[in-house]
DNA sequence: GTTTAAATTAAACGATTGTTTAATTTTGCC
DNA sequence: GGCAAAATTAAACAATCGTTTAATTTAAAC
C-alpha cells in the first residue's frame, strides 16, 4: 500500500499519539489537529479511526521479520548468531518502539484482537530461527539444552519493554542526562548486558 | 481506607475491567453494569472516575513492599536470599497481574502520570534490598560484579509481562491445556526459569 | 477555458461520555 | 412509629466521541 505525503502525515501523528495516550485515549480531532488536517479527512483517507490502527499497525510491520533471517546464513559461530540475533532485535524494537507501544496494548487489549495472527505468524518465524541456531550451538557442544527457548525472546522483549516504558525511572537512576543519553543505553550497554544475560543461559 | 462490601465490589470490577480494556476503554456505565448498580454510586463513593483510578491502585498497592524485607533478615546464603527474592517477586506479580496492568499503561501513558512518585518509592526500595543481597553475596566472593543491578529486576517483571501479555501466545507454544495449567507454568516452570536466568547472570 | 475528479471544509448527526440533580427508598436510632 | 442520615434511583446535563453530509476549493486533463 502506498500513500501520499498527507497520509503519512496523519499515521505518523497517530503512531506518536496512540503510543503516547493509547487508542481510546486519542480523538480523531486530537490526530487531526496534530496533523494540521480537518477531521474528516481521516475518514476520507482510511475510513475510519480502527481502519486507521490496522493501517499503521500493517505499514509499520510490514518490513519485521526480514532482517533477521539473514542472520543463519552468514558463516560465524553459533556464539557469534547469537549476538547478532539479540543485537538486531534490540535495534528493530527501539526502531519501532513506538509501534510496539500499542501493539503491546492493543494485543492484552480485549477489546481490539484482530491483529493478533499476524504477530504470532512473525513471533513463531523469529522463534523458529532462534531454535536453529540453537540446535547448531548444541551440536557443536558449545550449548547446553536446559533452557526454554520461548524465555529468550520473551527476556529480550520482556526487559527492553520494562525499561522503555520506566524511561524516565531508569533515566533517574542510571543518572543519565536526557534523551540522547538514554538511547545510547539503549543501543550499547544495554544491549551488551541483555546479550550477556542470554549466553549466560546457553553457553555451556 | 476501608471500604464497604458495595464498594469492594466496584473497586474488584474496576480492576477487572481497566486491566482487560483500559482506563479509556472502560466507561462508568461499563463498570456500573458489571457491578450491578446504579451509575451515581461511583460518583457517590468514589467522586469520580480518575479517583476511583487512584482508590483502586493506592488499594492494591498499599501491601506491596512489606514482603520482601523479610529475606534479608533470614539465616541463609545469599543464593537462597536471591531465589527467595525471585520467587516472592514472581508470587507477588502473579497475584496482582489485573492491578499491574493497569499501572504499567498508565505509567506509560503521558495523561495520567500522578501516581509516579509512589511507585518510584517501592521500586527503589525493592533495589535497595536487592543491593544489599548481592553486596553480600559479593563479600562472600559468591557473585562477581560486571552486571548492572537494575537489569535484575527489570528481567523479572519485564520477562514475566511479556509472558503474562501475550498468554493466548505461550498457552499455544507451550501446548498448555488452559488457564490453570498456565498458571502452574507461571508459578513452577516460569519461575525456576527466571531464577536461573538471574543466578546465571550474577553467580562467579 | 471548460470539465471532471479529487481534496478540503464547516456543520451537523446521533451515540456515548463523565457527572450532577432531585426525588425516592432504605437503614439505623430514639 | 417517627425521624434523620445514608443509599439508591431515573433523568437530565453539557461535552465529546466517531462519522457523515453537502458544499466548496483545488487540481488535472482535454
Amino acid at each position: 500500500m502506498e500513500y501520499n505525503s498527507k497520509q503519512n502525515e496523519i499515521l505518523n501523528v497517530t503512531e506518536k499519539l496512540f503510543a503516547e495516550k493509547g487508542y481510546d485515549g486519542t480523538s480523531i480531532r486530537d490526530i487531526a489537529k496534530a496533523a494540521d488536517i480537518n477531521v474528516a479527512m481521516v475518514s476520507y483517507y482510511f475510513g475510519s479511526k480502527e481502519k486507521l490502527l490496522d493501517a499503521l499497525i500493517i505499514n509499520r510491520v510490514s518490513c519485521f521479520g526480514m532482517l533477521l533471517e539473514t542472520i543463519q546464513i552468514e558463516a560465524i559461530s553459533p556464539v557469534e548468531k547469537i549476538k547478532k540475533y539479540v543485537a538486531l532485535y534490540i535495534d528493530r524494537l527501539y526502531e519501532n518502539k513506538e509501534v510496539y507501544q500499542i501493539i503491546n496494548f492493543e494485543v492484552v487489549n480485549q477489546k481490539r484482537t484482530s491483529h493478533y495472527p499476524a504477530f504470532s505468524e512473525i513471533k513463531r518465524k523469529n522463534l523458529k530461527l532462534l531454535e536453529s541456531i540453537l540446535i547448531e550451538g548444541e551440536n557443536l557442544n558449545l550449548f547446553h539444552r536446559n533452557y526454554n527457548v520461548l524465555l529468550i525472546p520473551a527476556i529480550v522483549i520482556g526487559t527492553f519493554s520494562q525499561i522503555q516504558n520506566n524511561k524516565k525511572f531508569y533515566i533517574e537512576m542510571l543518572h543519565l542526562e536526557d534523551d540522547i543519553a538514554f538511547e545510547n543505553y539503549i543501543l550499547n550497554d544495554f544491549k551488551k548486558e541483555i546479550t550477556n544475560t542470554v549466553l549466560a543461559m546457553i553457553i555451556k
